[in-house]
DNA sequence: TGTACATCAGTGAACGCGCGTTCACTGATGTAC
DNA sequence: TGTACATCAGTGAACGCGCGTTCACTGATGTAC
């Protein structure tokens, strides 16, 4: 389950500036080849990692020139910002779908279905997920047009916790970790640049535990999808889900999520 | 802080076969160039990655012909197992060292220790942490000869575990999560692979606890490695150390550690 | 509606580079007598 | 202790390959009059 908007967006940037003038043959022909040109990146991103994309690789299999992509995109380099803000979007489209469609039952049911959600896409996509979320891209530095789509996860995640401790409506630490010892000293200042990001109030301790969820989290798909678990979980898709679903509780708990 | 005992190593396999005889100087000398060629290969792994690790490049780096390499490593994909292997062995001597250093505490601060330690060496050789814990290198696939070393560092938790909860002296479940539900239903299966290595009767929700610790704070080590951290933790080291502390209290709160 | 010019997509050859691996070779080190 | 042979480290050239990017070009599409 790709995007599928692309020549939908690329439509939208080129044609409509005017007033909502019918596509030319050019561009449509070119929205096409757009889309087309992704769709084999994806492919070779599958096949070779982010690291070995080609893009004669790309030209071959879309029976171009290897020079015409250039026409399509100035460098390499872009074409993997293009990939990994796509695969963004893609994981944060997932989460913010799983999210509305349960919005109507408790926190911790949103929080684990847009979890359950987010595996399932890594799963079906682990070379778009090792993009994202694995080990950088060797010599390749992200520019600053990913920031925004990385957020969109994070967000969701935000938005469930806000519902659940309502901001000036109730305690924000009516959830969140119920510790014997207070959280360490140094915290406070090691958060000071999310807290600046934040449209709500919270607790250290509940802050706290919302990034180690979210980390957690992410390091169990990734330990999943990087081949870690062999010798430790069922490699069956039936138990290797029920497993994360009991780690999802497991997260659910500490937040004290109701 | 990389393994410095290569040539002991070299001559411990090569020359004590059949009575400690002195090594010969052919001997010394190719132990001694196969650490130099270990060395190199690890300076390159630091500078581009183990998707572009290059022969040609260790080779310029020592000063030898290209093909010289072949005398010491039959292939690229045998040199990425070595340093997989050495990268997995530091790490888990390092959490051996922690803990025994430690062993006298209460397990919680064993536990503290060995993820202070195994975080320490993660910042200060983030390469060498994301050939072993980050995406898979493309192209490569790992012979069983890593499973082994792989092993240690959740060994070396395991132990702390079992001695917090002493087999066949008192209840198993003496430490574990508090959970108010109890743990999904389908994870006893899921769990079997582990549990048929593991030397201590352990329930599922100890178990499970476990594990989720283990994969979220490589989980957040990896964040914190991979730079996803931007912006949302303060990038001083003391206000890291002091965040990783607080996640890893969390996880022995959730473990039920005394 | 037709023509002249501008824009753009796509081609194929080329540049300059780096890679892993093989091979026949030279010269030094080790071993058996 | 000295000699003859075997082993091994290291060399430099070569093979065959793939890569990102540039460039002058052809031919189709779009636009202004």
């Amino acid at each position: 389950m790709t995007t599928r908007d692309d020549s939908g967006r690329a439509a939208l940037a080129a044609g409509t500036q005017p007033m909502a003038k019918a596509a030319t043959a050019r561009e449509r022909a070119r929205a096409e080849i757009t889309a087309e040109l992704l769709n084999a990146a994806r492919d070779q991103l599958a096949e070779v990692g982010a690291g070995s994309l080609s893009l004669r690789a790309i030209a071959r299999e879309v029976g171009m020139a290897s020079s015409a992509i250039y026409r399509y995109f100035p460098s390499r380099d872009d074409l993997l910002t293009r990939l990994i803000i796509e695969a963004y979007d893609d994981v944060g489209l997932v989460a913010e779908s799983a999210q509305v469609t349960t919005s109507d039952q408790p926190p911790a049911e949103q929080f684990r279905a847009v979890w359950h959600a987010v595996r399932r896409w890594a799963v079906a996509h682990p070379h778009q997920y090792a993009l994202i979320f694995g080990s950088p891209v060797p010599g390749y530095s992200a520019p600053t047009d990913t920031i925004a789509p990385a957020t969109r996860l994070p967000e969701v995640l935000l938005r469930i916790l806000a519902e659940a401790a309502p901001p000036g409506n109730g305690d924000p630490e009516s959830i969140g970790p119920r510790l014997s010892t207070p959280v360490l000293a140094g915290v406070s200042q090691a958060l000071a640049p999310i807290r600046a990001t934040l449209p709500m109030v919270m607790g250290d301790a509940l802050l706290l535990a919302a990034i180690t969820s979210w980390t957690a989290l992410l390091g169990a798909i990734s330990f999943e999808i990087f081949g870690h678990t062999y010798n430790v979980v069922d490699e069956a898709p039936g138990p290797r889900e029920d497993f994360f679903g009991a780690q999802i509780q497991l997260m659910t708990h500490l937040l004290g999520l109701p």
